[in-house]
DNA sequence: CGATAAGTACACCGCCCTGTGTGCTTAAGG
DNA sequence: CCTTAAGCACACAGGGCGGTGTACTTATCG
């Protein structure tokens, strides 16, 4: 029962609290943090009172759980799952996240909460992981000789670009590439036809 | 009645509050976190009274980022002036920080206080900075074509490192070590005499 | 000694936080 | 229609936080 929000009907702040309440949190987990961010302002913003808000979240603690894993879709398979791409292509794209992405969402979590028990914390290890894991698989793909410490690699170029980034209010995805460059070249033994060639990567 | 470390008497006032407050910080920071420790429990760890804290320290903000200033010269000084190493060697042991390193508390205090304005957080960055000029400076020694760009992707491999090691609850610095092998490979021109063991670098 | 600065003990303030209790309104659906 | 559940408004509890006021004690040194 309960279909709820389905298109445009939901205007009215009526039914759809949770989906506001989730969304809500996107914003503001990111924009100010999650300690950062209190149930007052969080409700106020998803316009939604703070009693329902406890009705459909146990705590905060399981709400920014479930905010931890609304970012799959967009970033792990929006990127991997390009077949326009090859895989080399495809490794390298994984470093494009310029504009909309003021700081992993997982490592503000894991550090934020600084409780490697909590929830958020366990899922945000899991999803590191699977990162890895995929990256491994597309190295794979691109011929890699050991593809498992080439995903792992790759991984700590995302992590670093993504902490440094943080840190040093500036964008240092490109140094990642130009490094992930190198790596994959190096990784990979004697490719034939592939496109590839040493780009330095100067900017 | 609390003898506390009295050493030589240099100082002809005081008695040794505020070195307790920031070694108690030292401590509760990097266990608990910044925003995890409040002022009541730290100046019960540092046996301090509250009132003596607040003489010391306008507040939180100036203690935390007086707690920052307190890294330098073990980890920064310690493996660049190393003389018994040669320069490729120095930049390596950069990643030698095995044992009692939980996170890289620039990171920490950046991710936690969320606010590139906060004094710690600008202390935070032109440290990182710093690092990486270092790092430039010893990859000129050893002889790089372009040892700013060196410097700073292995300063970028160092935080991937530490932010990697956070989330994963696991030690990633010898991935980073092996990445920082291969780069440092490819930016030396032609390194003779050194016993840098080429691990399939295809020049 | 006595002056002075450093440190102490402890209560206290106001604020914000997570989380609840209670009663009321609204929308959905048979 | 009337039932049911989702949501709302609002007040409030309990606690931790950063920070302060006040009066007292102690060490150091001229």
């Amino acid at each position: 029962m309960t279909e709820l929000e389905k298109g445009p009907t939901g205007r009215r702040r009526g039914r759809g609290a949770r989906e506001r309440i989730l969304s809500a949190s996107q914003q503001l987990f990111r924009e100010q943090g999650i300690n950062g961010t209190g149930m007052d302002q969080l409700c106020a913003a998803a316009q939604v009172s703070k009693r329902t808000a406890y009705q459909h979240f146990t705590g905060k603690d399981e709400l920014v759980a479930e905010y931890l894993r609304r970012f799959d879709p967009a970033v792990l398979s929006g990127v991997f799952d390009r077949t326009d791409l090859t895989p080399r292509e495809r490794l390298l794209a994984a470093f494009d996240i310029p504009p909309t992405t003021p700081l992993c969402p997982y490592i503000a979590a894991a550090v934020e909460l600084h409780d490697p028990q909590h929830p958020a914390s366990q899922y945000a290890r899991d999803y590191k992981k699977a990162v890895a894991a995929r990256l491994a698989d597309t190295a794979r793909e691109a011929g890699a000789t050991d593809p498992e410490q080439l995903g792992e690699q790759l991984a700590l170029l995302i992590d670093g670009a993504a902490a440094r980034t943080r840190v040093l209010d500036t964008d240092t995805f490109p140094t990642a590439a130009a490094i992930a460059a190198v790596l994959i070249d190096n990784a990979v033994p004697a490719a034939a036809g592939d496109d590839r060639r040493r780009e330095g990567v100067s900017s």
